[in-house]
DNA sequence: TCACGATAGTTGACAAGTCAACCATCGTGT
DNA sequence: ACACGATGGTTGACTTGTCAACTATCGTGA
């Protein structure tokens, strides 16, 4: 726990806030490192990982707006039109104006980006799993329940 | 918990892993939002924070290197160099190139950096604590020992 | 009907992070 | 003694993310 010291804090003398926001903060960015490097093998990132899940998963057929997307990513609005911009450009997504309201682009994945969202799933999965795996099963419900709560009462 | 289903994901069905995983998400941006708004008042971002906090704590007379600092924080070369020219913009730091060995530079808090991180630490801490404090202290030790675990497991 | 407020998206300017290529300096082995 | 590899830092090009200011469109109340 020489990670910890980094931020003046010393393990195990009670303080347990401190040790658990650090400890957050270090799992954090290793699980978020190891996601991206795997999904680089597939020329993706997390940001765009998930924009492609939620629009292929939640779009149907009549596909989802920029404001749909953002919010059930909390992404903002500005980011999202550069991320969408981005993935248009690489052919993985297609935007369209609504009809009947000008205003509202409305993004579907396109072939091409269904495609290659079908082909890293599986290993983005198991990655994750993997690396969830490095607890036990009891911790990781442990650990579900305790960020279920948390983000709720965060959320007041 | 509707924010999980943004990812396709379904509460309470078993896969904890995926819960936890996305919990931990959600948590860390929003503990993350809450920290920088608090340090914006003092001009400060959790990053800058973070490298003041290192240097003043762990530099001692003597100071440390920028690659001292980065290992310490886990940030790369290159942003340290970038985020340490503004800290000294902002004479927040001061940077001298090591006597008896030119490459290196050695960082040391400037008065006025040490006078900011004074006034804006209490608060830091009590923004830290109240956000770790929405869940009880058995959480918060249970939640620390977990990070405390996983972190090692994940350094394999 | 039309003015005004709300909504959707875009743009500019910035922070923080990455990687890869690069320069300068140091230290060591022969 | 000096060549070469290791070390410390910088730079460029890029991504994801923010906020604030802006445009365009839509819908409603008077």
């Amino acid at each position: 726990m020489d990670d910890l010291q980094a931020f003046g804090i010393e393990a195990g003398k009670g303080r347990h806030y401190e040790e658990a926001f650090y400890g957050l903060i270090l799992v954090y960015t290793a699980l978020f490192d190891r996601i991206a490097k795997y999904l680089d093998g597939f020329g993706l990132t997390p940001a765009k990982m998930n924009v492609l899940m939620v629009i292929k998963h939640q779009g149907g057929a009549e596909g989802l707006s920029q404001r749909d997307i953002g919010s059930r990513l909390m992404v903002t609005a500005s980011n999202m039109t550069r991320l969408l911009e981005k993935l248009e450009r690489e052919k993985l997504v297609e935007r369209s104006s609504r009809a009947g309201d000008k205003r509202v682009k409305v993004i579907r994945v396109s072939a091409r980006g269904s495609r290659l969202l079908d082909s890293a799933w599986p290993g983005y999965m198991k990655t994750m799993k993997g690396l969830m795996d490095r607890l036990s099963q009891a911790e990781q419900k442990q650990l579900a329940g305790l960020m279920f709560r948390w983000t709720r009462e965060l959320k007041r």
